[in-house]
DNA sequence: CTTGATCCTGTAGTCACTACAGGATGTACG
DNA sequence: CGTACATCCTGTAGTGACTACAGGATCAAG
């Protein structure tokens, strides 16, 4: 009765757990500590053990923090998702929130990625005495 | 003999210096903790006394957090500027490494801004009986 | 001389992990 | 059966970059 490692098996382990979503051991144990997480059954030596549903769960999770989403929120969707999956409308509301200082983070980014460019350039290697990276950072305060 | 308070003065305040370059007083006493700010001089009471340099300093560490460096990195380009101010390739290496990690982080976000809005655009506000933003978060692993 | 603002030190909390110690199991091979 | 070695367990402590708070000292004004 050999128990099936490959991915897409029934039950498995949390290292299994692990490579498949490629969340970190203790970053799973660490989900289930905070109550990201329920407490998966367990075998009769005490190791955890999982199923479909905590894979998705565990996915959502995953998927959501790539996203930017903090716990916080991600608990949040979960909780609207989970026994009811009824009111879209919060949801809505959480994701629009988020996308609003995404869009925010965006624009910083592109400002930065901006002068970042112009800086690295000018500073042609040590070709100049005086490096124009230190001084537009030393200046830049209220440019 | 009235001490100037207003901006622009010699010698200043912790709490002065902390208003007029935006970083928080328990900040700035943190980053002299670990040593990004040399330790000012003190009064006989023993208060923090800030002249123009520690204020170029501070600037110069602020704007640079919001550039996005890390502390170790500014701590690096402060070392190259510092007493020497010479080696303008060095700091370029750090810069440009940097250009880089932010390009990649931007062009993420433009992906997630993409998905974010696409996903809050279709999930009209309870309209729908199922969430899309929730089946997308749930499906997306390998999209 | 009292009030209230500002300052001091030191410690602990935050977020989202990550790492490690020290031990208990599980699996494979000879 | 023994022995390696991988994997798992719990619990604690460390990371980065702050932030908050306790409990007290000092300062400037009225």
């Amino acid at each position: 009765m050999r128990t099936i490692t490959s991915s897409g098996a029934e039950n498995i382990s949390i290292g299994e757990l692990s490579k498949h979503s490629g969340v970190n051991i203790e970053t799973i144990r660490y989900y289930e500590r905070i109550k990201m997480l329920p407490p998966p059954p367990r075998t009769a030596s005490g190791r955890r053990v999982y199923g479909p549903a905590e894979k998705r769960s565990l996915a959502f999770i995953r998927r959501s923090r790539d996203l930017g989403f903090t716990l916080e929120e991600i608990r949040a969707m979960l909780a609207l998702g989970g026994p009811e999956r009824a009111s879209c409308a919060d949801v809505h509301k959480i994701a629009s929130a988020h996308l609003a200082s995404v869009r925010s983070k965006l624009s910083d980014l592109v400002k930065l990625e901006t002068i970042l460019a112009e800086t690295v350039a000018r500073c042609s290697e040590g070709a100049t005495p005086d490096c124009p990276v230190l001084d537009i950072l030393d200046a830049g305060r209220d440019g």
